[in-house]
DNA sequence: TTCTTATTTGGCAATTTAGCAAAATAATCA
DNA sequence: TGATTATTTTGCTAAATTGCCAAATAAGAA
């Protein structure tokens, strides 16, 4: 693999760590419905304010939002418009996951028919 | 925030992290175009054979691929319907991040206006 | 200027992840 | 059966991530 090829994937791999976490997930889809300041987004998540800081932080390092600062408010923005389409296909993977699970345990596992 | 919603931030953070690393990223991408064996994904990939079977696990417990024993080999298929969308997703991330950059270059750094 | 509010940064301990090497499995072949 | 090939698992160490606390910044109000 070459060099060119190999910064692809890591490029990519970039912008997938960033996303991939539950609460920058969360803040994500919070941020689709429309822009946020931090200390909304720490009442909606209740960690630290410092966590919910540095979580926006790495968001923002991979490109995923941006901020604008009114005040002493901070405003997060995101900038990612496949979101829906992207988190849609994280779903899909997810469902097909559990149907699989379901249909084994209906017909592999005694007493699970009923399921 | 419920534990329903929490449950469901923690399934598609799991599936982002499988997704989180160049290596693996590269896997799905040969598996998209149809199925290897462990033999020829560590050909391509350089590494350990016993790295390579760990990311190829990581993937399976995520649910994005599957596998098949035939005689001593097994092969590995993705099944991930929206990998193409979901890809083209991120590198439109990583695509508008490099213009901005470059933006920022041309107008703001003396020297940068012929990039 | 000093106080207050909003946010970021630095430090630190706990947990997770990555990758190599060696040992363990699994299936086929001689 | 013993040898061989393909793959997985285990053990280990180094590096990265997470989240809280405390300290530092920044902007506005008193």
């Amino acid at each position: 693999m070459d060099t060119m090829t190999q910064k692809k994937y890591e490029a990519r791999a970039a912008v997938m760590k960033a996303l991939a976490h539950p609460t920058r997930l969360y803040m994500v889809e919070e941020l689709q419905k429309g822009a946020q300041c931090v200390c909304k987004l720490q009442e909606l998540i209740g960690a630290d304010m410092s966590t919910v800081s540095k979580h926006l932080s790495v968001l923002k390092s991979a490109g995923l939002v941006y901020d604008k600062k009114e005040g002493t408010t901070v405003y997060y923005f995101l900038k990612m418009p496949c979101v829906s389409e992207f988190i849609s296909c994280v779903d899909t993977v997810i469902q097909r996951n559990a149907t699989e699970q379901l249909e084994v345990a209906r017909c592999c596992i005694k007493g699970a028919q009923q399921l």
